[in-house]
DNA sequence: CCATTGATCGTCT
DNA sequence: GACGATCAATGGT
């Protein structure tokens, strides 16, 4: 079938020039606990083969296999042993891009969202980060691979006014080792639920642990 | 507010 | 075998 529709066009564009537009635009989760929709607050653009910050910088593999498929779909990762992502693929079908959503503000189901995320004090917490804001969503490895612009979808883009670029900010992107210093992460100006930067730390040996050659 | 640290396992080399 | 596109708890200022 012809993968085309107004939606779909959204993303069907070099993700530089996708990611700031999806700012104030809104991701929703339907489950048959309730409706859960979240504004975007801060996204991060990912491109593919000539991004070394990106999973698909050294070619296709299993896990990173619908980034290299058609725009508007949902790539759900796994990292940290224990946390979820979620990214909306961009660009043209081949081209391996994406735009990792990394926080928003819930406008529906709230108490559902709390339900959640136990751990979130406050609400502008809820969906502060982009693991936070996948399990405000329960979002999960079963949603990797779904339309986005699939009205029929359970996990859908729903199109928004997107945020002014007057109030938009863009800077480095957070936690990477290779190509954070790229400015390819957006934000809402003065927006509470923005996550908190963290710099990339590598990992600590434990004392007593052997270190290899050298 | 800030800095530090442990948790935990799929994925790729 | 090493390392994450992270988070929460803790303790200090």
């Amino acid at each position: 079938m012809a993968m085309t529709s107004a939606l779909r066009d959204v993303f069907d564009r070099p993700v530089l020039q996708v990611a700031p537009t999806l700012l104030g635009q809104i991701i929703e989760h339907e489950t048959p606990e309730g409706l859960v929709a979240i504004r975007l607050t801060e996204v991060e653009a990912y491109d593919g083969p000539n991004d070394p910050g990106s999973h698909a910088y050294r070619g296709r593999t299993n896990r990173n296999a619908v980034m290299f498929g058609p725009p508007g779909f949902v790539y759900v990762y796994f990292t940290y042993g224990m946390h979820w992502c979620m990214n909306l693929v961009c660009g043209p079908d081949g081209h391996p891009s994406a735009v990792l959503l990394r926080a928003g503000e819930v406008i529906e189901g709230v108490e559902l969202a709390r339900s959640r995320r136990p751990a979130a004090r406050t609400f502008r917490d809820l969906a502060r980060g982009p693991a936070r804001l996948v399990q405000a969503l329960d979002v999960g490895k079963e949603c990797n691979g779904l339309d986005a612009c699939d009205p029929a979808s359970p996990l859908r883009f729903r199109p928004a006014r997107p945020v002014p670029r007057s109030r938009i900010r863009r800077g480095p992107r957070v936690g990477l080792a290779n190509g954070a210093e790229r400015p390819w992460r957006f934000w809402v100006d003065g927006d509470p639920t923005v996550s908190i930067y963290r710099p990339h730390t590598p990992k600590r040996r434990r004392s007593g642990e052997s270190v290899s050659h050298e």
